[in-house]
DNA sequence: AATTTACAACGAAAAAAATAGTTATGCAAC
DNA sequence: GTTGCATAACTATTTTTTTCGTTGTAAATT
């Protein structure tokens, strides 16, 4: 599996507002940038280094580049919890989520909301085999 | 509720294996870097700056110090997670879990395990109202 | 009591990240 | 075609983080 290589803030930042806009030239992610928002070439540094990063590609319009996410939110979000329960959940998901419900961080709304979706996931993968 | 600041990636290493340790002596935290380990004084300095930041305190006898943590991992796991969870599922721990059960990133076996333990805290928490 | 050892504190140096100024160039307006 | 504007690329600066050498001192060793 592909290993996706960490942001830094500044950088999730940029993506967090690449992925909320799917695509855009770097004017248009200064303008989701709550104030104080940075400098015009602060966003263009940091979208070139995304892309070196290979976190986003361009698409070339004359000379001027419209900027689209490479990794998609959920591939990041994938490998960025994935590396959250390793280091803090010994890797079990299970652990996890079971933390959470013991903490009441989670509602009884939402428990029961999630064991509606898992019980339909459960019943699915087992009719897959 | 208190805001826990975030820890930079080398400070979190030294959390990590304080919690693990419970606690200890910059020799002791050194010890359990791998190869290559970096130097005393590095060590001795993030723990020092971790104490600045209110993740430990120490207990001195005589010159040395025996660092503890004051956060413990929990408490660190639920801040970071819950940020997580507010910047890729828009504040949804429900629309988190059920992404991951749907992307078959968790097992049926571990989905069974959950359902286990949420069943029990709905019951909990219904009863305790 | 002189010497060595161990450690915290300090501070400096190096590396990484974040920010933004400068430059060059293409394009549009005149 | 000259001027001005917009933008990417490049480079420099600043800030933050990481790393570790140096220093001072207390305690242990001789």
């Amino acid at each position: 599996m592909q290993v996706i290589r960490e942001l830094t803030r500044a950088e999730e930042q940029v993506m967090q507002i690449l992925w909320k806009i799917k695509k855009g030239f770097v004017k248009d992610i200064l303008e989701h940038f709550d104030e104080p928002k940075p400098a015009y070439n602060t966003v263009s540094t940091i979208v070139r280094i995304l892309q070196d990063k290979g976190f986003v590609t361009h698409k070339a319009y004359g000379r001027t580049h419209e900027y689209i996410p490479l990794v998609s939110k959920s591939e990041y979000s994938k490998s960025h919890l994935r590396s959250f329960v390793k280091d803090y959940f010994s890797n079990s998901f299970e652990k996890m989520v079971s933390f959470f419900a013991k903490e009441k961080g989670i509602s009884v709304k939402e428990m029961e909301e999630i064991m509606k979706i898992m019980e339909n996931e459960v019943k699915k993968q087992k009719l897959s085999k």
